[in-house]
DNA sequence: CGGCGTTAGTTCGTCGCGCGAACTAAGAGG
DNA sequence: CCTCTTAGTTCGCGCGACGAACTAACGCCG
């Protein structure tokens, strides 16, 4: 159990320091990695953080200031927005999202490649049984499966 | 890789989920734990949290305002200060801590016995290796942190 | 003893984050 | 049309984290 906990906090240390060294916040850097894939809508972009349509604007704006993403009209409904990444947005969360994985391999460093395996078979089962709710997507989102 | 970052998100949410249950936030239910063995100096929780003391001082305003800690004078040297659990506070992170307990446990449910404890092992060995930095206890003892 | 650097905590101002309630504006549907 | 719903924003609140500046007790060295 401890170790569940425990092992929880080490990422988000992990995960917090490394987007700290970016220049962005670890929310911010959640934003940047749900778009890699493609620009959202602002009540998309809640319903996956898991966060109220007001928390998302201001999210959204500190974000748009540092010049990370920006609001689009949406052709086809004039009240909606997508939100998207500029060109340095997209340069800083490639390497981001690189940079985060790198970390987060290292943290495993000591664990044989079977042991890895095993620990990640045994996570992504847990994650699997409990993603009913809000499917929280983090770095990846598609990289989930396996590399 | 994904599945460690995903995990780490997913005891957060429930960790988080349990304090507002109890009415406190994570950060307020992190000191409560860290309390629960002994009281502590403001540097010295500092120190376990991770946390300027500047942050600190804020904790435990509210935190003792919600009537969970109190300051109590240290005989031993004027200027410092011991924090404490109050009655109330004991009680509160007693069931807290074990709800919270039983919550990431349920998480695991789906793994045969065998599969947990291979789980718990592989992560403690994860969570050891990396506890260079500074312990920062949870409901339990310790994990790491950075810097 | 007296002076002085160290350590413990607090205060202050600033920023990020998250929320609900109230609001505007644009689709959708009878 | 007129209404209902949906998309987002604004506003005010409180929590959380930080660094810089400050006060007060400690301790040491001469």
């Amino acid at each position: 159990m401890g170790a569940l906990v425990r092992g929880a906090f080490l990422v988000n240390a992990v995960y917090a320091e490394s987007a700290r060294e970016y220049g962005i916040t670890s929310q911010q850097g959640q934003l940047l990695c749900v778009l890699m894939a493609q620009p959202r809508g602002m009540s998309e972009l809640g319903a996956m953080l898991g966060l109220a349509k007001s928390s998302l604007t201001g999210l959204v704006d500190r974000t748009e200031r540092n010049g990370l993403v920006q609001r689009e009209p949406d052709p086809q409904d004039m009240r909606a927005v997508r939100v998207a990444l500029t060109a340095e947005g997209r340069g800083l969360v490639d390497e981001f999202y690189a940079e985060t994985c790198r970390r987060v391999e290292r943290l495993s460093s000591g664990l044989s490649p079977a042991e890895r395996d095993a620990l990640g078979g045994l996570l992504g089962r847990v994650v699997l049984d409990n993603e009913v709710p809000a499917v929280f997507l983090e770095p990846g989102e598609g990289a989930a499966r396996e590399h």
